[in-house]
DNA sequence: CCATCGCGCAACTGAATGGTTGCGTGTACC
DNA sequence: GGTACACGCAACCATTCAGTTGCGCGATGG
């Protein structure tokens, strides 16, 4: 049992990634980021409907999360995706659907309970 | 732009279900739910740290977001994973890994660094 | 040199969230 | 029929969070 949680842990320690992309506005600006390659906060800003400093904090969170990465150039702070934990968070999708077919083949030849 | 905008919609649309996946409590009951199969809410209890209130509480949050559905048992309330959902996320998460990877062919020309 | 732009820091507010406990109710089993 | 179990509801608490405003500071450019 020790392999199930030790796969546990390693699912869990994904939530955070999901938690960063789980606001509304943060997924708009990953989504920003994607399509229109790296930008300054003020340009990031310009899109979204809320105030410069909300998407500061916003891209702070993200990169905090590794989804994001900042650069200085000038006086101006540029951020740009990190698509690792993109396809890191790809993969605990991709292993939790596989997973759930597997159960769903062990179900298929015995609707029971009784596992330990 | 108004097809960019719709895309842009698409994607935040996805947000709610990130954001059920993104508590570790959660998470692990998505994990487990994957892994044995459906089970009780007494069952699911069991296995997470917290009271069967949280669970029942975390367990109606997945249900909101579509990524589990409840059947009643006797006296029993079963969960079981609605994976569809798990795969629009999948979706979600390729189309912008897919967009970023066009971003960066676009992006080749300009001053961006290599990777760390 | 002075105005301006881009940004961070700090303080504050209202709302949501994760968690708990206590109590009531329906179902199951002896 | 009575006991034990599974669960929902409600109240409550502490923490986090998204968002705002005000201020200050460094870089830029006329």
């Amino acid at each position: 049992m020790s392999r199930r949680s030790a796969a546990l842990a390693a699912v869990v320690k994904a939530a955070p990634v999901f938690a960063a992309l789980g606001d509304p506005t943060r997924l708009a600006l990953v989504t920003r980021l994607c399509g229109g390659g790296p930008a300054s906060i003020a340009r990031l800003t310009a899109g979204a409907g809320v105030s410069r400093q909300a998407v500061s904090k916003h891209l702070r969170a993200l990169e905090q999360a590794d989804l994001v990465r900042c650069t200085r150039l000038g006086r101006e702070q540029i951020y740009a995706l990190e698509p690792r934990r993109l396809e890191a968070a790809r993969r605990c999708l991709d292993r939790i659907s596989s997973d759930w077919d597997l159960a769903l083949g062990r179900l298929q030849a015995f609707v029971e309970d009784g596992d330990a």
